[in-house]
DNA sequence: TCCAAGTCAAGAGCAGTGCTCTCTAAAACA
DNA sequence: TGTTTTAGAGAGCACTGCTCTTGACTTGGA
């Protein structure tokens, strides 16, 4: 066993060319990811471009699996890092402003980077299961979205009539879910505002996927146009309740 | 060539086999993509549980993707005939009953059938395009909700204000898509409710894909009343624009 | 300084894949 | 009846994930 130091110094040459090699091969992985998408990713083709026979990739990636899960965490962090950054690029108390932008930074990077985001958001590759590992990067974008409900309560913008519209009151259960999610980042945003968040996520999400994944074919042809409008949409649903 | 009879009535005992073995080797096909996901599917597994050698069965589908794309078939018929099913049940007028219906059934499909839900509206399999065959089923659902849009508007249930709401109309190339759409269905929809429609369409589709595709784990735990409100609410912005 | 422990790459090999080719036998057609 | 079309069989190619063994190297401690 190595001793208590932090994993990102490495003490002897041999765990630094270690490291160096872990990023070379996950740096290969990505761009064959990126250039043929999940399915055509194989260990050996990685491996031949590294230059190592395909039994020595095995020292650092004990499966394909192991290298596939380690690229959907860097891309859940991209995607994350992405949207905070465009976030952070915004006043405070501009929740509307902030909103499109929030949207056009998942869409943007989800355009750029379109096998990543399939990796992470479409359907889950065959017998594999998401480990732990991935639940902090993949909440990183959730929580920026709760930070903004938060702020939107704070200031007033976000008004809190949802509850009329759905003809009644949120059922336990799920409002015992809603509020929950309040655990995640120390905030509290009452049900049916975290109701409605969900329903902008969900549609956010599901309109990216639509488009990356074909379902606007000879539909929809200014896509661009097409989601700033139901975007801005959206967006005064979630404000206005 | 074979003279013009219909298709579905073969002449020959050789067609009528041919057809036979087809039919079986779909069958077992959906059978493992039931099973084990799309990325599992193997012609040869497919051939040996058939009793026919690798080889042969390259007689009747040309390469795996031709499998694929008539299971997809396959799997959009399932779909739309569901939907339409469910839509038929209702009285026509009530719109806001239908809409429920309809988003039901298409999650009950979805969750009965994972694997062929994936298939359809998960990141498409790589290196696949959909052919031109795959459109026309793929239509039938969407088909049932422009219908109902349509009776909505008809019978007076629909109310048309969400041009406000986007503080100013519909760009032109949108509003263009928009109307474009009803050239497929031969209606006569606004593009605001058009918009709306499309919105509710792809929360609908997303919220499903995020429940199946394992975003909603460790945070909604009741799946069914979740659904339940959230499409009531969807249903109601559809509905007062 | 030297040695045991730990680490890494290489090679062979197994079982599986998609797909192509050639050949045989049977059915369909003339 | 003879010819053409067709379904299936078998061998084979290039690829995959993964395992096991072997030999060379690095490292830390005696």
């Amino acid at each position: 066993m190595t001793t208590l130091s932090p994993a990102s110094v490495p003490r002897t040459a041999r765990e630094r060319a270690r490291l160096e090699v872990l990023a070379e091969l996950k740096s290969i992985g990505r761009r064959h990811l990126a250039e043929s998408g999940s399915g055509a990713l194989s260990l050996r083709a990685v491996a031949r471009e590294a230059g190592m026979v395909s039994s020595a990739i095995y020292r650092y990636f004990p499966s394909r699996d192991e290298l596939l899960t380690a690229l959907i965490v860097d891309a859940y962090n991209a995607l994350g890092a992405e949207v905070e950054r465009a976030d952070a690029g915004r006043r405070r108390s501009d929740i509307a402003g902030r909103w499109m932008v929030l949207c056009r930074a998942v869409r943007g990077w989800a355009i750029a980077n379109s096998h990543e985001y399939a990796l992470i958001f479409g359907s889950p590759v065959p017998g594999y299961h998401a480990p732990q590992d991935t639940v902090d990067p993949a909440s990183r974008t959730t929580l920026t979205l709760v930070s903004l409900l938060h702020d939107g309560m704070e200031c007033g913008a976000i008004t809190n009539t949802a509850i009329i519209k759905t003809g009644g009151a949120v059922p336990g259960p799920v409002r015992k879910d809603l509020i929950g999610l309040n655990s995640f980042s120390g905030m509290d945003i009452p049900a049916v505002v975290m109701l409605r968040g969900l329903a902008a996520w969900t549609q956010l999400f599901g309109h990216v996927s639509f488009e990356l994944f074909g379902q606007f074919t000879n539909l929809i042809h200014d896509r661009d146009a097409f989601f700033e409008v139901q975007m801005k949409l959206l967006g005064h649903d979630v404000i206005n309740g």
